[in-house]
Formats: C-alpha cells, sequence, structure tokens
RNA sequence: GCCCCCAUCGUCUAGUGGACUAGGAUACUGGCCUCUCACGCCAGAGACACGGGUUCGAAUCCCGUUGGGGGCGCCA
C-alpha cells in the first residue's frame, strides 16, 4: 500500500508552496487509495511553536486535506530516534566529536574563501569517542564512490561521495537533527513514497547513506518543482508567504485554491478546471513539470470567478456566511439567500465582493451613493418612479413581464430605458452598479421595493 | 566558489522526431450582447533562451553557453 505524509515544520504558518506539496501528496494517496499522514517536525524547539501546529491543522482542514494518521510530533519520539543512533554507534557507523562550533565555523569559511565546498574535516573521525557533554554524533560518510538515487520524476541522479561529509546526526542535547529525524520517522512509519519540494534533492544523499548505514531500503522520491513568487523569487515566510488561511480570509473557495494548485506545475492536456473528485482520479505524478512554477494570482482570481459562477447557492452560501458575520441571516428564509446570491454569481471574483454585492438585499434601509443618487434620483424622473411603486402592485414578479412593463414606460413617457433603469436601481440598491434590474425586482418582493421607491421620491423632494 | 535541478507566449501549460502556419487558459486590446456592472460570444497581438551536433526531418534526442532555482548548519 502507498504510504505518504506531509512533515510540516511549524515554525510558520501554511502557505502556497507547503501547500501545495500537501496537495500533490495527497493526490497522489488518495488516487492510489494509500495512507496520508501529518506529521510535524519540531525539532527545533526554538522556533517551533504551538500558534503555527493550530494555524496549519486549520488551514489544511479548510482546504479539505485529510489525514489518515497523525499528527505525529518528532519532539515526542526522542527515545526512538536515541535508540538508532546508538544502534549506529554501536556498529561504528556513527561516531562522537568533541569540535567546537567556533572551530567549525572557522574552518568552513576557510574553506569557503579557498573556493572549496565547505565540509566537516574529519578531525575526530578515528578518536573512538564515547558520548559525552558537549559532543555530537556523526556519521561516517564514505569517502569515495558515488552516491546515486532514481527520482521518479526525473530519474537517475547522481552525486560525487565527496559531496558529502560526516554530517551530525544526534545534536549535543541528544536530540535529532533534521535528516536523521526525517529517515527514522520514514522508516518507521512505513513511508512509501517521499513527495517534496526539489529543494530537497541535495538532502536526499545524506539522507540514502543513513537508509544505507541502518541497511532499510530507502522509499521512492519524487522532488516536484518548487513555487515561487510572482517576482520569480522563492516563497517563503522571509519574504512574506501568505499564509493559506489569509486567502480564505479574503474570499477563496477551497476547491478553487485547490484548482489552482494542482495546476501549477501540473497539467492534464488542455483541461484548466477540475473538481477535487477529478484531480484524484487524473492526479499523476509523471505529468509534473520540473521546472518551478510562480504565482499568478490573476489565475487564482480566475479560478475562484469560475467556481463561484459554477458551484451550486447553498455551496456558496455555506461558505459567504463567513462574510456575513454582521448579519443576523436568520431574518430571511433560506430560498431568499439562495436567489439574492443566484444574482451576484456571475458578478463576484471572491466571496468577500459577493458579500459586498449582495449587502442590499440584507440590509433595512439603503444608503445612497451620493454622487449616483443625485445623477439619477432626479426630479423628472419622480413622476416615474410613483407610476413604477402604484403599476407594480398589478404586475406579476416575472423578469420578462417586468422588462416589457419598463420597455412599455419608456417609450410612453419618453424617458430612455437607461435613465429609468438606473434611478430604479440607485432606488433599491444605492448604488449605479448592481446585477440585472428586474432580477433584483424579483428577488426582494414586492414590499421591500414599494418601500425603497418611497424613500427614493422623499428624497427627490428634499 | 563547489555540487545538484530546470528552461514553450508576461504568467500557468499542451506538445514525448513528421498531423506545428506551435494548441489551450489567464492577463491585455478591439468588437458583439446590454438597464449598470459583470457573464457570455467573436477577433487580435503574444513563446520553442542561444550555439553546435544527430537525423531525410527537431520545440521534441546529445553536447556546450547563457539564464533561473536549490543545496553546501548542532534550521527544516
Amino acid at each position: 500500500m502507498v504510504v505518504t505524509r506531509f512533515p510540516p515544520s511549524p515554525t510558520g504558518h501554511l502557505h502556497l508552496g507547503g501547500a501545495r506539496t500537501a496537495l500533490f501528496n495527497w493526490l497522489f494517496t488518495r488516487h492510489n487509495r494509500g495512507k496520508f499522514i501529518l506529521r510535524f517536525e519540531d525539532t527545533d524547539r526554538e522556533r517551533s511553536k504551538q500558534e503555527y501546529v493550530d494555524s496549519i491543522i486549520e488551514a489544511l482542514k479548510w482546504l479539505g486535506l485529510d489525514w489518515d494518521e497523525g499528527p505525529y510530533f518528532q519532539s515526542k519520539r526522542l527515545e526512538i530516534y536515541q535508540s538508532y543512533a546508538q544502534k549506529l554507534f554501536e556498529e561504528g557507523k556513527a561516531y562522537y566529536c568533541e569540535c567546537p562550533k567556533e572551530i567549525l565555523e572557522k574552518k568552513r569559511k576557510e574553506r569557503l574563501e579557498k573556493g572549496l565546498k565547505p565540509r566537516y574535516d574529519g578531525t575526530c573521525r578515528d578518536k573512538k569517542l564515547g558520548p559525552g557533554e558537549g559532543r555530537v554524533l556523526r556519521i561516517k560518510a564514505p569517502e569515495i564512490g558515488e552516491i546515486v538515487f532514481e527520482d521518479l520524476l526525473r530519474g537517475k541522479i547522481v552525486f560525487p561521495a565527496e559531496e558529502i561529509d560526516d554530517f551530525i546526526i544526534l545534536r549535543s542535547d541528544g536530540t535529532p537533527t533534521y535528516h536523521f529525524a526525517v529517515v527514522i520517522d520514514d522508516i518507521t512509519m512505513g513511508i512509501t513514497h517521499v513527495i517534496r519540494g526539489d529543494d530537497h534533492i541535495s538532502n536526499t544523499p545524506k539522507q540514502l547513506l543513513i537508509y544505507k548505514a541502518l541497511e532499510v531500503d530507502p522509499p521512492e522520491f519524487a522532488h516536484i518543482p518548487m513555487v515561487l513568487g510572482s517576482d520569480g523569487a522563492r516563497l517563503s515566510k522571509r519574504h512574506g508567504a501568505k499564509s493559506i488561511l489569509e486567502y480564505r480570509d479574503v474570499g477563496f473557495l477551497p476547491k478553487a485554491l485547490l484548482n489552482y494548485l494542482a495546476r501549477l506545475g501540473w497539467g492534464y492536456g488542455d483541461q484548466e478546471y477540475f473538481t477535487v473528485e477529478e484531480l484524484i482520479e487524473k492526479f499523476d505524478l509523471k505529468s509534473i513539470n520540473l521546472s518551478p512554477a510562480r504565482f499568478d494570482q490573476d489565475k487564482l482570481l480566475a479560478i475562484n470567478a469560475y467556481w463561484i459562477k459554477n458551484s451550486d447557492n447553498k455551496y456558496l452560501l455555506e461558505h459567504l456566511k463567513y462574510f456575513l458575520r454582521g448579519y443576523d441571516l436568520g431574518k430571511f428564509s433560506e430560498e431568499y439567500l439562495l436567489s439574492a446570491i443566484e444574482t451576484v454569481k456571475t458578478r463576484s471574483k471572491t466571496l468577500v465582493e459577493m458579500a459586498e454585492m449582495i449587502e442590499f438585499y440584507l440590509v433595512e434601509e439603503v444608503s445612497y451613493d451620493l454622487d449616483g443618487a443625485k445623477k439619477f434620483l432626479v426630479p423628472e424622473i419622480k413622476p416615474l418612479l410613483q407610476k413604477i411603486g402604484e403599476d407594480l402592485k398589478n404586475l406579476p414578479l416575472d423578469e420578462k413581464r417586468l422588462e416589457e412593463y419598463f420597455r412599455n414606460l419608456a417609450e410612453e413617457s419618453g424617458v430612455k430605458l437607461k435613465n429609468i433603469a438606473q434611478a430604479v436601481r440607485v432606488a433599491l440598491t444605492g448604488r449605479t452598479v448592481s446585477p440585472g434590474l428586474f432580477e433584483i425586482i424579483k428577488v426582494l418582493g414586492k414590499e421591500k421595493v414599494e418601500k425603497r421607491l418611497k424613500k427614493a421620491i422623499e428624497f427627490i423632494r428634499t
């Protein structure tokens, strides 16, 4: 069975890049009916925060990326790492090192200045030191040869052994370093496929060394290209990469974000829009692009607009409620809210826009956009508003019939339909921009329309 | 500096040796529709980084150059 994992480190919020890695793992796993594990890599106690654990979980839940096991926390698994480390030490595959940090740092700089690759020089390699205060455990890396692995997407990748030094697997405080914890976790959790950003390609040989020392077969690796900012620079917390939750808060639909993220680096012929189900069905590691993809807000917006337009109103209402917290929606029937949504669907790129546009359906009294009111609520139009108010009482609330009525009115009165419509629009919505006039009248109902027309007439009088 | 990865319109991509006059999406421009704004529809402009090979034939295969990204921590 396929077993994958998503291992964020809780040192920041979940951002686009992390979310896409999670998504690719999740899609691959669901496609193969495997098991998806959530694991927090929090061995860096300084920077790991509970706050981030919470926000990452909230973001994954909002996206709908559910996991089958976990969350695990590396900080709670220290004994496991230590026992594996002990084993490597006893077998002579790892050794303790007492070199002080300052000297190591100095040597690193010297090598860098000479144009050499920084690398531990093996001072303690043969000292046969035991564990002790201030000592770290290093793995014995091969001095010659090649380290080779087969990436699922890129094929064979080869590193000269000289590239890899005797890196630290246990810090002086006894906690494991990243490479060690990852490998031990992936082994003990039975991970079969490691799908991660290609910034990990250079890390892979180190991890392979640990597998080899432990005599365990490594999992399959698939290194996916990273997501870059719109400026082409790396997406990271440091450069203000936004949290997934911020995308929620500015009105993106989770399925739109998922659709967008999936298409960033992956394609399926000419198809642009996918439901989550289609994604699961069609997703395939082999058709992932190899070059890094830039984040493009416009495209995300377009996909969001598409899904707003093409989702059913109930689904939209569920998500829209989050943005309508200031209103007592209980006052309205669900039917009213759903038909109101129907009229603003094609006009909203985000739920925030939708919430703004739908506002006039929810308020007791509309407030006028002053420029618009001045321009269209003019004395000449007053008798027409009065007539409309009267006539409406006997008209069926049918868009076709309403349109017919307004057209006749324009003809009879000699006032352009455009001017009548704009006046009524301002009266009913307070604005000069809104959904179609006839659909608004139909949704609002006669009572509200009449009331708002009266207010407009009042406005003209004063 | 050394090592690794990558390279099709601005951006996301289709393309796996001939069907390519390089397709789609988005953004942009023009038009149609029209009660406003959108939606929708039609049209336009816009790319195979460069140089060598291989081949009857290359966006597609090989090499080099250039460019971009990543790694080289007692961070992950």
